[in-house]
DNA sequence: TACTCGCACTAGAGCGCGCTAGTAGAGCGC
DNA sequence: GCGCTCTACTAGCGCGCTCTAGTGCGAGTA
């Protein structure tokens, strides 16, 4: 910076005025320091602009590597963020990387805020965060955490799944839940809600997973083998995210149930992957652009005017039909209803 | 700091000492001023260390929001970098950001290399980074740079699989192209060398395409609109990596072409979800976490002994077989060779 | 002329650390 | 007693920038 102040024949002060974009540098002068900057190939350190300035106008993002669904959420999170003048700074989770981990990454980096997607963290850490820094979680709730939250009406989305399945005739609707993962307990509640009001009571069934292909294939592996000991399959299997219903697909495919013949498969996210598998992926679909603004916005809202209390912003999932879902086989349809 | 320093009766040296697990604390000021710190939160800031240290240990590593395969890398360049005691920052290219701006802010923060995940950008603009800092490209070689290059041998790779369906009796086989995408031209060239090989020059096409899945759904829908008007279709298709693969899956799946049954398709990469489709991916694979490894360490030797010269790595791709590739439909089998 | 005002610009402190050069004191041999 | 070394610790500069409080100067006003 030094070197452009001398070349340019200006002072240093004038120099970081140019490139902070402030008035009180004549048009002349502005154009000169830029020239001689890209001369010398000068480019202002964010480290020590940083620190200088206290303020690092900085988001935070921690997401899982592997999952989908958040990189559709990132996508989102840039062009918000440089709209409201922000950077962005991305950590990632995992195999041996614990969100711990990605996030004390950022923290250290200063961040002023943390946009967490689908953090699998303890309630109690995660208040800790949101006590120190604005800290808005995506796709999880955290109770009692001072946390902003981004999400899906988790409950209607499944709730208009389960319904279209009912009216398509299933009955014995398998719920594949997502464990810990964000937002499976709602999904779980209300997979069972709409069950009963369907008077499928007797049918309700939740096959224990979690938010990856591997779960998914599991739980299909579990069904076929019942399957081989004589009892029947299910005739459509909720899944807990996009990837478990991949999962599920695979194994059923490969053990011979044709989908949506034999079963219907259902997931949830609407990932980019989700219509670019051979027949599409009949799924519910969260909008990531929407919440990745959503999430930007709480944070900077909440980072330029600290006394506002956290919020939390529900957005509508809506059921996408694609080329996995159809009616039961027959002998399993409207008659046994 | 002062504030740890002052509560634990000691001198910010002393704390900057602890932190930095240097020899020249004792084990009781140690523990006591980590104590400390912990009580009031403490952390230190990266970018003052940074600045303080003037080496920022800091890599920088860009990649593209969706290209699967490079979240396989990312995975594998925490653990190594960390092993090195380097720090890593990510940033994505994705719609709307492009690479030259995910590469100026890594820069920006002061990375001592960047590790550019199948960039896409101008040899002369790599170049010019090069230059400036240890720069690695994955993937995509960037003829007469200043850059490091970790790749696959893709030239063995695509020749293995072109063998391979040639073996089980196939002779159209049609390769649809990354376009300008990594390591496409050598993936091209080697297509055809093979094809000419196993005297099927006439049968030589290259449908132009991209790494992406819906430039594999277009190449199919091509294909289906040629079958549709009365030419016959491909046996096997080799696309430029897996998305496309997926892509082509789709699209033919979809047109009531049975996959591989009536066409065998192959792809690319190996990304983590190859095998996790209905019917596993036949492809080619990529060792992720070794080139991950490798682009680290690239990086980490250039820095630390400076007059080291650009180098490259090839590693063998492997053709994995799965369930997308069987011999050709009958009528076109080896009986037509 | 004397003054105010606004614009273009500058001096210099300070952001939170790391690092070099140094000190204080304990232990040891002679 | 002296000098020596070794460990545990400290003082204070400087990293590259931002920001506050200025200075100098020409134009406009009374």
């Amino acid at each position: 910076m030094a070197d452009v102040a001398d070349r340019a024949g200006v002072s240093r002060a004038l120099v970081s005025i140019v490139f902070r974009n402030q008035p009180g540098a004549s048009r002349e002068t502005r154009e000169r320091v830029l020239r001689v900057a890209d001369e010398i190939g000068y480019r202002p350190d964010s480290a020590a602009r940083l620190l200088a300035r206290g303020r690092s106008r900085t988001l935070g993002v921690m997401f899982t590597v592997h999952q989908t669904f958040h990189t559709d959420l990132i996508e989102g999170i840039y062009p918000e963020a440089e709209r409201l003048g922000y950077d962005v700074l991305l950590s990632a989770a995992a195999q041996g990387r614990s969100e711990e981990k990605a996030v004390e990454a950022l923290l250290g980096h200063r961040c002023e805020a943390l946009i967490l997607l689908g953090p699998d963290a303890e309630p109690a850490y995660l208040d800790g965060l949101g006590q120190r820094a604005v800290t808005v979680s995506v796709s999880r709730r955290v109770p009692r955490a001072r946390v902003d939250f981004v999400h899906s009406a988790e409950g209607k989305g499944v709730r208009q799944a389960t319904d279209y399945l009912v009216e398509l005739g299933h009955r014995r609707i398998v719920h594949i839940d997502g464990g810990a993962g964000p937002g499976s307990a709602e999904r779980r509640r209300s997979y069972r809600a709409a069950m009963r009001r369907h008077g499928l009571e007797p049918e309700i069934r939740v096959i224990p997973g979690e938010h990856t292909e591997q779960s998914g294939i599991e739980a299909g592996r579990l069904l076929l083998a019942e399957r081989d000991r004589g009892l029947p399959l299910p005739t459509a299997v909720l899944a807990g995210n996009d990837r478990c219903a991949m999962g599920v697909l695979m194994a059923m495919t490969r053990g011979g149930v044709e989908v949506p013949r034999d079963l219907s498969v259902v997931g949830f996210d609407d990932s980019h992957l989700s219509h670019l598998m051979p027949i599409g992926l009949t799924t519910v679909r969260q909008d990531a652009g929407l919440m990745a603004e959503c999430a930007v916005r709480f944070a900077v809202e909440r980072l330029e005017n600290p006394e506002l209390e956290p919020r939390e912003a529900v957005l509508d999932p809506k059921l996408v039909v694609r080329g996995t879902s159809g009616p039961p086989p027959a002998g399993d349809g409207p008659s046994a209803r």
